[in-house]
RNA sequence: CGGGGCGUAGUGCAACGGCAGCACGAGUCCUUUGGGAGGAUUUAAUCCCGGUUCAAAUCCGGGCGCCCCGACCA
């Protein structure tokens, strides 16, 4: 991407210093908009940052063997009578018809996946199955905050799997816990996620939790000091003692939950009279699990924990682009139009070898601005070619967050990306 | 939903009840070019409704909006 034709401009003026530090860099840094309170637009580079995220996610779902579908926004006022959610779930945002018939817009989709998978798994043979969703979701929050961590709208991945026994709900359960943390560690997010044992809310007794620790997060977790054991505050006064060892220290942390895990039983299956034909000819009840990851959240929360004073640092996997190569002009035309055209060779190049790479090919811009710029931007490796670096046939190479640079020869560039660690 | 703060050029801030100003940005021209360059010039604003007053950005009432703390949080 050519970054003099990027519309979305960075600023480099500090926002107000109300808001969480991540949200200001995502600000400024021209990644997001804020349209109305908890209500963002993404802009080119967060966008890209965010279908990172989810290529990642959805990767790790298939693997799970869970099937993609795409449930929809409206959801009718029967669905969420069925399971009694109309008037207890608050959140909900209710349309207005000109029809009779009412709706809520998705806060979350047990009421349409349950009744949509019992239409086609009539038999204990259908089971297990799971479907998830990547979707943007609609809470009324009554406080929304901190930008991308708690919005009014926002982007979720909703897995549902059904059982026609415990032993293979759990088994599922405990196999979506463990890609969880491979899904956080692809994000690069995995050192700061904290499995923790919640409340159920209205679910169940008990959920798990993924939380990132981060002073920016609005929950707190307890750290058992003996074994690590991980509870969120919400059910810590039930737990003097560790449930894990029975260890009576415990550290406290803010963090952010990036998922939560649950075991429905039947909860939302028996309200649809979701059940299946068992080999005896018996009907059995379906069990139900479903597993929840903020995309607009994580992104929110990489911003967060991956920052410095000058800008953001994107994890390798999800940054917009792995290279940002900059041009720095020449005062002389004919070097100048050298190094041009070398650095549009370096881009396609580099392009086709599958990296990505925004070109800062902007003109009338000094050598501190484009480097003001690539350090607020955060993409994992900087590129700089200039007066200097084309005399060698050289890029200089710089890893954001690092502090050593490297001159590279322009034909080695490729194979140095992919293979050389920089400090 | 309770409490607090704030609402002025695109952005960030200023202005005793009396001519709305500064910085950044953006536009044009010239000079500059390895850590956010310089000069000249131009551009652009008082959230909405009502009230008090000779006069309101400023005071009063109401509304709307944003941020923060708390409560809430499938």
């Amino acid at each position: 991407m050519l970054q003099s034709r990027l519309f979305a401009k960075t600023r480099k003026e500090e926002l107000p210093g109300e808001m969480s530090a991540g949200t200001r860099l995502l600000l400024r840094a021209g990644f997001i908009d804020q349209t109305a309170a908890g209500i963002y637009a993404m802009l080119p580079l967060g966008l890209l940052a965010l279908q990172k995220i989810e290529k990642i996610i959805a990767g790790k779902m298939d693997e799970a063997g869970a099937q993609r579908i795409l449930m929809p926004a409206l959801v009718p006022k029967k669905n969420w009578e069925a399971s009694g959610r109309w008037n207890s779930l608050d959140v909900l945002y209710k349309v207005e018809s000109r029809q009779k018939t009412e709706y809520a817009l998705g806060a979350t989709h047990e009421e349409i996946a349950a009744p949509l998978v019992q239409k086609f798994a009539l038999s204990y043979k259908d089971f297990p199955i799971a479907v998830y969703q990547i979707q943007t979701k609609f809470r009324d929050e009554l406080r929304a905050k901190s930008g991308l961590l708690r919005g009014r709208e926002f982007l979720m991945k909703d897995l549902y799997s059904f059982h026609i026994d415990q032993k293979d709900c759990d088994s599922y359960y405990e196999k979506i816990k463990q890609i969880y943390f491979e899904i956080f560690n692809a994000a690069g997010v995995g050192h700061a996620v904290h499995l923790t044992l919640a409340s159920g809310g209205s679910f169940s007794k008990f959920s798990h939790e993924f939380q990132a620790a981060t002073s920016a997060g609005e929950d707190t977790i307890y750290h058992c000091a003996a074994c690590g054991f991980t509870v969120n505050r919400e059910i810590k006064e039930d737990y003097p003692q560790c449930p894990e060892c029975g260890g009576e220290e415990f550290s406290e942390e803010k963090a952010i939950e990036v998922g939560n895990i649950f075991k429905l039983g039947t909860r939302y299956s028996a309200p649809f009279s979701f059940e299946a034909a068992g080999q005896d000819g018996q009907n059995l009840p379906v069990l139900m699990n479903c597993y929840g990851i903020g995309l607009t959240r994580l992104m929110g929360t990489a911003a967060e924990i991956s920052r410095d004073d000058a800008g953001l640092i994107w994890p390798e996997n999800i940054a917009p682009f792995f290279a940002h190569l900059i041009v720095l002009e020449a005062k002389d035309g004919e070097t100048d139009a050298k190094i041009r055209s070398a650095a549009g060779k370096i881009y396609d190049d580099l392009q086709k070898a599958g990296i990505g790479v925004l070109y800062d090919d902007r003109r009338q811009k000094s050598a501190g601005e484009k480097f003001g710029d690539a350090d607020l931007l955060g993409m994992p490796r900087r590129l700089v070619i200039s007066e200097k670096t084309i005399a060698k046939d050289s890029v200089e190479i710089k890893k954001r967050g690092g502090k050593e640079s490297k001159l590279v020869k322009i034909k080695e560039i490729d194979n140095f990306l992919k293979n050389e660690n920089l400090g």
